[in-house]
DNA sequence: CCGGCAACCTACCCGGACGTAGGATTGCAG
DNA sequence: CTGCAATCCTACGTCCGGGTAGGTTGCCGG
């Protein structure tokens, strides 16, 4: 309702393309709100001003459609990640950009990070694979770096990564619940130096 | 069916505590191995050998069935994390004892951690309460120590002592689907050392 | 102008799982 | 031995929600 400007005469036939982005976004909104088990298929197909059937033209049942929106969701977390990764060369400007874009994608208003962290349907192998997939490629990305100038094997430098992207995980999870109780900027800039502080410098202090 | 050391003659008529346990023990191992919404309540009677109305006859339904499992275990952890913070008076002690006691807790046979930080039931509002109960009391009582030497204000210092405990969290449940690439203790002392390199001598580097 | 295709709707089916009514059985007290 | 209370079982009600059958309406090319 606040989120998905999706304006149009709205009770009038529709293409399909155009009727499919549609349910897509009250699907989204949906999902997001209530969590996969509680969302119903009539309310997605309400919201968006039409009847079950033509949602089940769209998409062959309910599990697809979730899987369709996660995708989507995880996809754009693993892209912006590698972005802000290779936005810069020098290690001390890419570990606080790449919290600033670790926390953009948390504040954004349509909240679809919910679909990857928060989902109620981790059982699914499909979507468990999904989400573990998700954080590993970047935990991995991280990885390399961490292996290039700290001296540790390479499972040793997953760990690590996976270290780093549970600590924005939970962080930036923690800070929304705040309502913002400190500003972005310096949530981002504090994180950044912890890990910062962590990673750097390894092989010599202990 | 690995778990829950419950012997007995096992067909035969139990007073009632010693079958609540009974059922305890069979509830969790299921709403584990499950999830919430894939477990049934048919499942949880058969496997402890006993019809579904007796089982009602304990616990008023199955949410409150989850709770009361979902409580324990949330506790121990907080106990966990309690016991092993004041275990000691020296910070560079006490952060390798405590990533020790949540690894600790993480790998327990009975995996009853995944009811805490796996839930998919994190909509419902009770539960959602106690598993954000939970983690605060943690990064609470972690953010007491941050606070302490190194200069930050209240919500800085809550906000790190949350990281960590993300930190702690993902890399745990990582750690555990690598099969223990890395011994245990190894990976213990790999996290606690990117933690207290983190947070020591917070005020003086940048 | 008109045939047909495609978007759409009303109304329904049905399976699965929580929760319960009512009765049978066991064992302890007196 | 006998009654009563507590434990337990079979069988069922019921509701919710995913998914579908079959008919209707409107757009568009010929």
């Amino acid at each position: 309702m606040t989120a998905s400007p999706q304006a149009r005469p709205a009770s009038t036939r529709m293409p399909r393309p155009a009727r499919r982005l549609q349910l897509l976004g009250a699907a989204r909104d949906v999902f997001v709100a209530q969590g996969y088990h509680a969302a119903a298929m009539d309310e997605i197909a309400e919201r968006t001003g039409v009847s079950k059937p033509v949602l089940y033209q769209h998409f062959p049942g309910k599990l697809e459609l979730y899987l369709a929106l996660l995708d989507e969701s995880a996809n754009e977390l693993v892209k912006i990640m590698s972005e802000a990764l290779s936005s810069t060369s020098d290690n001390r400007q890419r570990v606080p950009a790449t919290f600033k874009a670790f926390y953009d994608y948390v504040a954004d208003a349509r909240e679809a990070f919910r679909l990857v962290f928060e989902s109620d349907l981790s059982n699914e192998p499909a979507v468990r694979a999904r989400v573990e997939h998700a954080m590993y490629e970047c935990a991995d990305m991280v990885s390399q770096f961490i292996r290039e100038d700290a001296g540790v094997s390479n499972e040793e430098a997953h760990l690590l990564g996976m270290a780093l992207v549970g600590m924005a995980q939970v962080s930036a999870r923690y800070w929304l619940t705040t309502n913002q109780a400190i500003p972005k900027d310096a949530a981002e800039q504090l994180m950044a130096r912890l890990a910062w502080r962590g990673i750097s410098d390894w092989p010599l202090t202990s």
